[in-house]
DNA sequence: CTGAAAGCGCTAACAA
DNA sequence: TTGTTAGCGCTTTCAG
């Protein structure tokens, strides 16, 4: 009446009676720790293979590693979070690391309580996706374990990040806009967040990138800040479309923020591209289909949820000084974008 | 020197020094257990409050709960996963339980050894959402431990599961597009998986509801079995835009194969709704925005995802006999369908 | 109602 | 190279 269930676990003791050898050397084999001859190795992998035996990570949580990484991201319906986590668990595939993700929602709050409870049950290692958190405490809990923070823009001392050269994509959309002969290009944002001063978050990266764009070729930046959903970027394009000399082409912060954008202009009859041109930034799958075809800029989220493993398994391994990896954007021309009309909404007023 | 990073965790045992009571004390406390008397607990939890301890989960995994639920899921690009998983978070936000998620894959191995590691970090529960595996190796485990399975059909001895009544779906569309006067209604799908028998996933529930409602209609079902991919739409499409009589609507399994519908009949030149009407099943964001407005069936992600805790935490709780949800579909008619055309590729045929 | 102590399954010193 | 053993931080009997 010991095991009512039939399902006491198998433990490194049960393997170790089978072998005939010790825990300890079995622990060792486990591990692939030195000083195991390999006829030890070959029994006791035989013996663990036999019993089916899995360690626990409970306990080994105790004394040594979890073989764990956890992955905060802020929501499931991101679509570039999601394409960074699959790339991080991609990358873990031929590791000994297994990744656990969680999500955190966008208040600090929350998201500090779920890094808390992913450092409960002693994850190896972090890596945060676009944290919204004050940069204090995360230089804090990377004192104790490695960390790499993803999106986040900035040069933190006890971790790394990897972030997509945002102010770049900004700007080679800007340029895109300017050669389609533009000169009035609004730019949806959100606002800032308090803890950003020396370290900055997507959005306000691509802003920073618009706005010294725009001055390079001369003309006026124009941000509209609502925030970087379709009701924000819908509220920014209307009123965008309420001036009395409405931008020509829109580039929002977002692609989903694109999308309200778009649905702001066909309430006005306005139709994309001949009458305005609408761009977004991440290129997520929406985006692709043919009949939305927007135009945006992309960063690889998958390269970039693999590179954030290789430097945290660095990490792990042992490595302290930061790095920064910058992973580069490039621009996708599709059919919301095109030159600007000489009637309708246009420029016109150059020519007064 | 025995603490050179200054981060040693606080433990219980840090708690019941300062709270000047005993360990298991605190323990109790903790669990919310019997036998505390209340000013036991103020102290203690004042204690804990100053010293911002939190249980070690691997610690808590040697003897008793970790108030961890396991997720399962097979990747983070499908729409309708990801919104269950919400749906678990949020039920969650306000008990004692976490839950932490694990992609998968579509291969029963990968999922099999994913689940193994959950079983490996003692999750006091998991939520398999939409399964790949042999029904049996599921029982197996949930002889072990609280299991409830999303998108399962069937019904299991050892776990509880919620379904979409996705039969029911598949015939809300069918009727839609027979009351628009289709007559020949093309269906996409993907194989039946190996281990389909006495238990079907979602795509083969689909494909029995919606040949039942075209036999109830007194028409022939029509279904090409690809894969519920955009690939896999656009194929079937392809094929049936090739046939000598091609069908008047395509009812895609989901909204991700609708998608290479749509595409297809764009490459033809054919137009949607007027040459051929679409549908799809899922309601994913994409198929919301104006641009593409696609007519499918939405099944409440969130609230599948909801009642798979509830179901999970009774099962917790202790209770044993399974349970079934079933969680009820409607039709949302958009702009991708409509009456078939009297001219062009129609049901003519029926003339003759 | 409270506390002492055993032990969960591992890892890592240390001994042999 | 192998084995012995002391904990890791909790929970849970079992005494008091």
């Amino acid at each position: 009446m010991a095991d009512p269930e039939g399902t006491e676990r198998t433990t490194i003791q049960d393997v170790a009676a089978a072998a005939g050898v010790s825990v300890s050397a079995v622990s060792k084999v486990l591990r692939g720790a030195y000083g195991v001859s390999p006829q030890m190795r070959t029994r006791v992998t035989a013996a663990i293979d036999r019993l089916g035996y899995r360690p626990h990570t409970g306990a080994r949580a105790m004394r040594g590693r979890t073989y764990t990484v956890g992955v905060v991201l802020v929501e499931l319906t991101s679509p570039f979070q999601t394409e960074v986590a699959k790339g991080i668990s991609d990358a873990l595939e031929d590791t000994s690391y297994q990744d656990i993700l969680v999500t955190a929602g966008a208040t600090p709050e929350r998201q500090k309580s779920r890094i808390e409870a992913l450092l409960d049950r002693h994850v190896d290692g972090l890596v945060l996706i676009a944290p919204w958190i004050e940069v204090a405490w995360i230089e804090k809990i990377a004192q104790a374990l490695p960390v790499v923070a993803v999106a986040l823009h900035g040069t933190p001392r006890n971790f790394d990040t990897v972030v997509d050269d945002e102010r770049l994509g900004a700007q080679l959309m800007v340029d895109h806009l300017v050669a389609a002969g533009h000169r009035q290009i609004a730019h949806t944002s959100a606002p800032r967040a308090a803890f950003e001063d020396t370290f900055v978050l997507s959005h306000t990266a691509r802003r920073q990138g618009y706005e010294q764009a725009m001055r390079s070729h001369g003309l006026r930046p124009d941000v509209i800040e609502t925030w970087l959903s379709e009701e924000g970027g819908h509220q920014a394009a209307q009123q965008a479309f309420d001036r009395a000399r409405p931008p020509t082409a829109i580039f929002a912060g977002a692609d989903i923020a694109a999308f309200g954008v778009l649905r702001a202009a066909e309430e006005r009859g306005l139709r994309v591209p001949e009458d305005v041109s609408v761009a977004g930034y991440d290129n997520i799958y929406t985006s692709t289909i043919n009949r939305v075809s927007l135009t945006t800029v992309d960063q690889s989220g998958h390269g970039t949820g693999a590179e954030s493993i290789r430097l945290l398994l660095e990490r792990i391994e042992g490595r302290a000084q930061p790095r920064q990896f910058v992973v580069s954007p490039h621009l996708v021309t599709r059919r919301t974008t095109t030159a600007p009309s000489g009637t309708g909404i246009s420029n016109r007023g150059r020519t007064v």
